[in-house]
DNA sequence: CAGCCTCTGTAACAAATCGTACACTGGGAT
DNA sequence: ATCCCAGTGTACGATTTGTTACAGAGGCTG
């Protein structure tokens, strides 16, 4: 029930003073979850006790409990779809719509702008490192080998072989970096060094308080939702993904030669399976 | 600017206390917008002035100017709600939601019953090889990582060592392949070979109509969508984390030990960030 | 071990909150 | 004219709020 049909309910009934209150209420609900008693009253205006009578005669216990009202339903439309489905109290949420959301919120924190400024500094890099953890290296991979199929000089940086790979990394280079929830070490402190050397960096990880996030600019923050007892990767993948087609389409016509030249040569080489 | 930017900028400033208030403030939002410092407090938990600290930390003047920036954002994210409903890009519209159904197909194609019958022929294997073309891959490696952790004997099956991976294959062993759209003739091949010898395989492809469908019973079938040029390894990497899922329920106690050894290694080798 | 420093919670406080009791207003009925 | 009464605002109290001051806990350094 909205605010609306809670005070049609209370309808004539309601005072002239009681009206301009339902006036500028339905004007700027926001004021009815977030002001205080006599914000509204000076608001209206009319004194504070009006406000009052005005919640009790919709049939609240108080102004404190309109105001809890209001604001539950200002948290549910602000809530994802996933989470608006309101579930008994204990019950513990669905493997299967922990995945909804996170591919949900993966998909709407990665809007277009927030993947320009992520890809930035790989469209115009010599050289486009890798860095990923153990647990969480398919996102790295489909990173990999999407960039791969879209341009040259793309690298898997191994943990074995941290001193050669970032030996000679420039600030013409660009490393993208992946961490997630218990943060390596290893993964850290290249990241560290490299951001020490200038090198750009992009950090996929999922939360602020990374410490990845005082290091570079381009970052973004996925939901990883846990299958069982492992985190799942595939918000890593499909960041990746998306990472790539946005690489893919700020270097526009080459990579569409690119591809026809791979797919020529698959071809040739009867790679595929003849249907 | 946002209250995960905000978050992020005060960094590694934070003191243990103040880390814990920003995940719960994280987890959600709202709590930020609504809620008093008691309830902060408790909800976290700990004491009203740590809130109070925390607010300040993140260059507020007090908790009750924090509340006020919170306020206004989500007014603000409020006020349109067409913004949250309307993608930014015609384009984004398509994939997100070409994703979003994928995803959901998955979840429901591969229900309890439907896992049970692919995890079979793995948990009592004796070895389990994965055989996976060049361009999926990501799923493949996420089945390899996933079932090293909580079994042994699992390896990655290459295409340039077929001849020596294959050659000691026997009918206590199991084969997963993936294998989408334009079927590798490699894969199937091998797949065929592996029939050949008896050993069980377990089949992630794309459509019944794949080769690999006719040489086993275990085998599901992903909706895979296209992101661009390239096809997304979302589904395949989900349908891995539900296999290993479930095989892992099916192994029971062994698992957890497992995982408590693996747990215990790391912790004293110092693989992970200190906190 | 002493000393210092950071971090955190308990206690106290001033300000602001909501709700209520009470007084005033103005129009209609007796 | 008097009474009544719904409608409204003022004044006040009980409670809760955010904030500040202070002391204890714990770790690091010398």
């Amino acid at each position: 029930m909205s605010i609306e049909e809670r005070i049609a309910s209370a309808g004539r009934r309601l005072t002239p003073t009681e009206r301009r209150i339902a006036e500028t209420v339905l004007e700027d609900p926001t004021q009815l979850a977030f002001g205080t008693v006599s914000d509204l009253a000076g608001r209206v205006p009319t004194s504070p006790p009006s406000i009052v009578r005005f919640a009790a005669k919709l049939g609240f216990n108080g102004y404190a409990d309109l105001q809890r009202w209001a604001r539950a339903q200002v948290a549910n439309q602000l809530a994802t779809p996933a989470q608006r489905i309101r579930r008994p109290e204990g019950s513990q949420v669905e493997l299967g719509e922990r995945v909804q959301s996170a591919v949900s919120a993966t998909l709407a924190g990665l809007d277009k702008a927030t993947l320009e400024h992520l890809a930035g500094p790989l469209v115009g890099a010599e050289r486009i490192g890798i860095l990923s953890g153990e647990t969480s290296q398919a996102g790295a991979h489909v990173l990999l080998s999407g960039l791969s199929m879209i341009r040259d000089g793309v690298r898997l940086i191994e943990q074995h072989n941290f001193g050669r790979d970032l030996n000679g990394a420039t600030t013409r280079d660009a490393v993208v970096v992946f961490d997630f929830a218990r943060y390596r070490y290893s993964s850290i402190s290249a990241a560290r060094a490299l951001h020490g050397l200038g090198v750009p960096l992009v950090a996929i990880t999922d939360s602020p308080l990374s410490p990845l996030s005082r290091l570079t600019e381009h970052r973004c923050e996925l939901e990883v939702p846990a299958v069982g007892p492992f985190d799942s990767s595939l918000t890593s993948v499909l960041a990746a993904e998306l990472l790539v087609l946005e690489v893919a389409e700020s270097l526009g016509t080459s990579v569409r030669e690119r591809i026809d030249r791979l797919e020529r040569f698959w071809d040739e080489t009867g790679t595929f399976h003849a249907e």
